[in-house]
DNA sequence: ATCATAGTCGTCTGCCTGACGATAAACACT
DNA sequence: AGTGTTTATCGTCAGGCAGACGACTATGAT
């Protein structure tokens, strides 16, 4: 029997990326300006079709890289540079969320080390960090003052889903990890954990914690001392991916 | 700026459903003849197309009730008649997924209690339920001796990411009582648990657990001896969905 | 009456966590 | 050099929870 390209309704499909990191003690995302409507002016999550012969993963690798340069972490690569963790998160597809016509969003969740600042084919004022705190909230804007919230879309909705998806999976993984550069000390990890659940955590429980579990981390042998105060143990992450038994998020 | 449609490739856009349930001790899914080709003949999760005007969720319900007659339970809806679980599982979108087109599938997982045998379009040969060891293994069989294995496309992948889901689920959720029908007893929990994650649990420590869980069961004040033995109380689910802590899977 | 089956209540022990005291090693002052 | 500040790290203790398992209860089957 052969395809009736008229028993099905076209769609437009597009990856939408969650890019989550921790700068200053808050957790921030990636936000875009868009250039052109709907939404003009307004601030985004980065995001764009997936092309004919890819993969839902590689677009996102893609849109990922040409956002911010980074590198997808590849598990089959141990000794592959530092890269970034992706992950799908959800797809989003009701009728009306695009007005132009009908998109399918397939959304993905990346957490990223603190990184420079970011680009957006070059223009720098067209892309930011931005605290999530502002970016969902009502009336949101930066430091500079700039509005930056509401978000264009059902971009607010998928943002807090990815937040709240990052919030839990730190809690049975070690994706936290994934926030630190190659090297990072216990405490840097530790504050991490603070910036992502907004609470503070006692740090000598914390330590107990992180270093008694199995393959979660792994001393390099060297220290630092760029936090200040007295000198701590440089570690690597470990190969565990799963925490058992996990990290327990402080009631509220 | 008016839209341009050669600015981006179409895509179809499909759900297809992990439908779970636990018969005769064993965790079981919902799957259908394929009619036509490709892989006509074979085994396949039942899905289709989204229509024009649906969101995600409600072609996803609107499938789940075509295959099993089954209402999606809404949380909004308390006093409302025992319905299943359904929820967003993952998207497939590989090029080359189906053989004749470009096919985004949004795959959903539903949790329904043990119905009576499904019907596919009133043809029951088409549909059945079959124990997921049976789909996901080579060269599996039913009962009946009909190979049921490998099913089409990569639904061997979204049956299996499906069913993982579901067994980390029910650790942390009380979703397990979506297994079960409205008034149930611990031991048919348990016996879910048991079906779902493979293991023996122990009763007794089952028992305490469940039942000191605040919010997770409700008395209903009836007992039933449908299991034999002892008379066991009746309960509800109560209204707590997340568990905390826990339920523990018990280790390898 | 006896047995088999399933449910329910307790006990004990070990592990983990939260709370928190104490010490160590750096830097910034004076 | 001494003092204070900061961060890291080790230790202690009590409470809670889970696993192992004994004991008793209430039904139906033989």
């Amino acid at each position: 029997m052969p395809y009736d390209p008229s028993a099905f309704p076209p769609f437009a499909v597009t990856v939408d990326l969650v890019v989550l990191t921790v700068r200053r003690h808050a957790l921030c995302a990636l936000a875009v300006r868009r250039g052109e409507p709907p939404f003009q002016g307004r601030w985004a999550l980065p995001g764009g079709f997936v092309r004919d012969d890819e993969d839902l993963a590689q677009a996102a690798a893609r849109e990922l890289a040409e956002e911010t340069g980074l590198r997808v972490h590849d598990p089959a690569v141990p000794a592959q540079d530092h890269g970034a963790h992706l992950e799908q998160l959800a797809t989003y597809g009701d009728p009306k969320r695009d007005p132009r016509m009908r998109v399918v969003s397939v959304a993905h969740l990346a957490l990223a080390p603190d990184l420079p600042a970011p680009r957006a084919g070059g223009d720098a004022s067209n892309a930011r960090w931005a605290p999530v705190d502002e970016l969902l909230q009502q009336g949101g804007h930066g430091r500079d003052g700039e509005p930056v919230a509401p978000l264009a879309f059902d971009h607010a909705q998928i943002l807090s889903d990815g937040v709240e998806r990052a919030r839990s999976k730190i809690e049975y993984s070690s994706l936290a990890t994934a926030f630190c550069p190659p090297e990072f000390t216990v405490g840097e990890l530790r504050r991490v954990y603070e910036a992502v659940w907004g609470v503070a955590l006692d740090p000598r429980n914390f330590h107990r914690k992180v270093t008694g579990t199995p393959g979660f981390l792994v001393p390099t042998g060297g220290t630092t001392t760029r936090q200040g105060g007295r000198p701590a143990q440089l570690f690597r992450a470990g190969g565990a991916t799963l925490l058992n038994p996990p990290m327990l998020r402080p009631e509220v």
